[in-house]
DNA sequence: GTGGATGCAAAGAGTTTGCAAACTT
DNA sequence: AAGTTTGCAAACTCTTTGCATCCAC
């Protein structure tokens, strides 16, 4: 029933807290590896659920590349990139009164709310411009290229 | 090259049209063989993917529960149940400008925006309350009960 | 006729889970 | 000692793909 202190567990909370870069499961493992080598895929993903529904980080999904997760709990919106599915923080934050009474009317009860801006970011927009596609305005829905990986 | 006219594609175009509820690629399987009992799961992906490529139907993300897809293309936003994934439109529009400003400001070239409310709907709020659950702010994050089936 | 689209089955991601052993309290 | 958590591997879900056949143009 209760909470335990596990390196693992440490170490997991850790690293999504270390990195504004919103880190897929995936990373976390590989990350965790280097720190403590026998540490398995299947306790990343416990470990960050758990802390998901703990509320000590948050998953974010959209986007089809898998579920990232988020170490900053406080109010906040992302900007996605849509060609390689980076992800950053927005600080701002917008006003949904509009949206959550809409909400209200269709007799939802609202828990929250996020705003999602898509785009391209700026090694992606480069790319794109480099290759002077036609498709700037038609990206593809699923990343063609591989996120620029920080470690 | 071109696109052919083909009755598995007007079928999966048609119903994704027909209902206002974002269904799920399966969703759509079920429904398209009631009236082509051979169609396959595969070709209503790929058409799926094409008629979003196209811009004729919008693809939503967000939710772990799989992508869903959305008949209308005009401007608009969602209120997702967070227990039963049920997504539903939400005609108002959000002010985004700060925050398109503020990726701009991290050098984004921005394509869009979404904003999702997530509450409860309806029926998934009757039932919390029924089983008076003390899960109603933290609701999982996977939802619990099947979405109550529209056919 | 020709190239795109389909059905089927197999393969791929990403994520979850059963179980015995290991560890936390 | 009691009960959690782990590692491992198998299982699952959702989605994509290879390929021979079929069909729209």
């Amino acid at each position: 029933m209760s909470v335990r202190r596990t390196r693992q567990r440490e170490i997991v909370l850790e690293l999504v807290r270390s990195t504004m870069d919103h880190p897929t499961a995936d990373w976390v493992y590989r990350q965790a590896r280097r720190r403590l080598p026998r540490i398995s895929l299947g306790t990343v993903y416990r470990n960050l659920k758990r802390l998901a529904e703990e509320g000590l980080i948050r998953e974010v999904h959209e986007g089809t590349q898998g579920t990232r997760f988020d170490g900053n709990t406080g109010e906040h919106h992302h900007v996605r990139c849509v060609a390689c599915g980076r992800v950053n923080d927005l600080p701002l934050s917008v006003d949904t009164r509009r949206e959550e009474a809409a909400a209200r009317a269709l007799n939802y009860r609202i828990l929250g709310h996020h705003v999602e801006i898509q785009g391209l970011c700026p090694q992606c927009h480069d790319v794109t411009v480099r290759n002077h596609s036609h498709e700037i305005h038609h990206p593809p829905s699923r990343g063609p290229s591989k996120e620029h990986d920080r470690t």
